[in-house]
DNA sequence: GTGGTCTAGACCACC
DNA sequence: GTGGTCTAGACCACA
């Protein structure tokens, strides 16, 4: 497992996470890997994932049993895709509009790559 | 001068320099503020202001003519460009078109919006 | 520790530290000391030390693992390598043949003075 | 003119008036040009030539008549090739020894570029 | 523990 | 006047 050294990797394992359970890899309320297994898993230091799962659970996005684990949130992915949205068009929309009024790019040059982007995820 | 501090000050004032350039404040190879005078400007140590004039140093964007201050470079422009294109194509683009699959936004939907965003800049 | 005048210490260090992993002090990918360590070895500011690790940074020399430390590149070896032989052939070469002719020095002599220097270095 | 700005400008000046000197553009005790039409020819603060003359004046090389110029010493070009003498030896061909020891580089290599180097000149 | 940023202030070489 | 370097010390996020 390799990280984005500029982004803090608690938050890249909080997303990391957020994207399995969207792909629906743990169903409601299910255990979710315990930090150890998990630091394991991603060669990282168990203090580092505990403070991704303190964000997700602080977050509602999961919690915790005391001495049995982490569990997904009822409404987990609920939750997950309401933040995202929000970021969707906080962050990411004016970031890109900014950028596209600047280097003068066209709507119709993001709508095809877009369908391109598409095409190339399909056939994974 | 307030700035966001979640980035670090002497990449915001960097930033700030950029827009100044592409906005034409200063043409190719002309003098930019001394070191101590933006520092009294933003009202930020002068070391500060310095690590971002060595950073846009660094990227060709300004360069330094000993004892006299530092100049924007003769393309400076078109280098401010090809790193904010770079960035476009290699991070804000990949982010969204990932955010419209997962939250299934159309692309209609983003090409609307972006036009009442340059209606809005246009009365400005 | 004592440092040239002429020269800023960063530099030095970062001089330094080169030669100490041509001498293969740290294998490709090995930990380098910390930044307080390295400062309280050569009784130096913190920030210093933080200069000449950046500026070997940003040359490929040695990379930054978040809250761990700093550690060599895989090829750092071959990237210093290839600095010192550009550093060659761009300054050190021409000066020596202008001053060369300039003094009407034979290339034996130079080369008698090599063997000498050779020798006397053996024997460290 | 040009000045590589890694070297202080009135150092390579006073190195360009000293090439000059050997290349027996002035006899010895000739007039040079005054510190305004130099300053005016290579582009510079007038304060800056001064202080080449200056310094070339405390080595020996050239002197000065109050209200009339600087003159080349007698001994000029002696001076300048001890010098340049001194600084060969300590400095260049220790610096090309250790180059030459770090980079594998044969004694046979440098006498070959120098024979293309000599020939490259003749023909200027 | 790690590095990263910022400040305040000093000193220097240079133009 | 210009930038460049260094120090001392503070504060922060992160692992």
């Amino acid at each position: 497992m390799d990280f984005d050294q500029h982004k803090s990797i608690y938050l890249q394992i909080a997303e990391i996470l957020c994207e399995r359970i969207l792909a629906g890899e743990w169903p409601p309320e299910e255990k979710i890997p315990s930090v150890r297994e998990m630091a394991a898993n991603v060669q990282v230091n168990p203090n580092t994932v505990l403070r991704s799962y303190d964000f997700l659970q602080q977050k509602g996005i999961i919690f915790n049993k005391r001495g049995i684990g982490y569990f997904t949130e009822t409404k987990a992915v609920e939750r997950i895709q309401s933040y995202k949205k929000e970021d969707f068009y906080e962050n990411v929309l004016p970031d890109l509009f900014k950028n596209m009024k600047l280097l003068n790019i066209e709507p119709n040059d993001i709508i095809e790559r877009y369908q391109h982007y598409l095409k190339s995820n399909d056939t994974l």
